[in-house]
DNA sequence: CACTGCTCATGACAAACGTCATGCGTGGGC
DNA sequence: GCCCACGCATGACGTTTGTCATGAGCAGTG
């Protein structure tokens, strides 16, 4: 850290919905003298668009965007420009969220608790070519486990997760409302749930709808 | 704004639970040299204390934040330190929010969506006495109106968010069960929702809850 | 090939829920 | 003092649910 400064700082892009916060962000890390910001962004599929025209070295993707959030962001990237890293920042760490992420490549997951030092840090770990998991959601995501509902029965939950009545559900998910009922019970009692809605939240805090 | 320089720094406390906001806003703040920071916390108690033992002149308080909301803690120090200013920032501009903090005495409701620099000038507007409501959330807040629900069917319907069934609800309130379903078919049709799941979901986007 | 697990469906039954009519008490407004 | 809005309750009704048994088609695995 104090030797010779590296050659070429690492180029990044900067991606979240709150200015305040982005502009934050951006003034921390421009004093970082080995990181340069070559783009930001304000939604998901502007994120996509400055990644492709600007292609930064590790794009730091908030996971929650309007328009697209950052994990779809980074599935997007990883095919459209697999040499730039990606990696998300984000406030509410549910472990299922890790999931999705790592399957999509992104190469650290971070949560918004962290100081601007340690992300700086970070970058230049994912621009290594290192990842980066934050040790308390690992562990959270190893606890909670992997979700026990089949792809059905998640698609059904979340059909549900509004409030909206059997019938509604079987229309939007072209089923027979008997089997929708048949989903949501077997899901409820795999979480414990007394009921449908209940389920809902459990499913959610878990991250596996 | 560009004549002389005022004599005395306003003396201001931060809030938020993610360091990494935190810090980053810190360092804008601090480039702003007629504002001084003061005192930082993480959570609602802890940003009590700060200002009880700093007694900044603003206080800048997250809405959602472990321990006690920035409302609940801009009542306190209504009352404990009627001298300190206090405004709320916040990523989710609930209608709601913005008339429980008014009701509490804040004196701005920010969304994080603005620039550092708006942040700065906001602060000295209420250094100075006056308020500020972010136009849009105004707008919102004034079309949404005023919750229709009386105190009952709103604590009734509170019990029933996470999808707790009827029976138990009762217990809890200590009502009747009929009556319970009585609130609770009464909030719903209020709220033009089709059953109290939805009427959940619908008081929880307006900030009724 | 047999076996298992997922998908989708049907029918039936009990429990939970939404709705309505009705009633009583209490406190504020005219 | 009367009336109305609200809080609280009960009982009854039909509808929506959760649950269970059962079965058929269809993938993947050993």
């Amino acid at each position: 850290m104090t030797s010779a400064p590296p050659p070429r700082p690492v180029r990044v892009l900067l991606a979240d919905d709150e200015h305040l916060i982005r502009g934050a962000l951006a003034a921390l890390l421009a004093l970082e003298d080995d990181i340069v910001l070559v783009a930001e962004a304000a939604t998901g599929p502007e994120a996509l668009a400055m990644a492709l025209a600007h292609r930064p070295d590790v794009a730091v993707l908030d996971l929650e965007m309007p328009g697209a959030d950052g994990v779809n962001v980074a599935t997007s990237l990883r095919t459209r420009l697999p040499d730039c890293r990606t990696m998300i920042v984000t406030s509410h760490g549910r472990p299922g969220h890790l999931k999705r992420a790592l399957a999509a490549g992104v190469r650290a997951f971070v949560p918004k608790t962290v100081s601007a030092r340690r992300l700086a840090e970070i970058i230049r770990t994912v621009h290594a070519g290192n990842r980066y998991v934050d040790p308390e959601l690992a562990a959270d995501a190893i606890s909670a486990g992997d979700s026990p509902l089949t792809a059905r029965e998640a698609e059904v939950l979340e059909l549900a997760a509004d409030g909206a009545p059997v019938a509604e559900i079987a229309a939007r998910a072209s089923l027979s409302q008997g089997t929708v009922r048949n989903y949501l019970s077997s899901a409820a009692s795999k979480l414990g749930a007394e009921n449908r809605h209940a389920a809902v939240r459990l499913a959610r805090e878990r991250g596996w709808v």
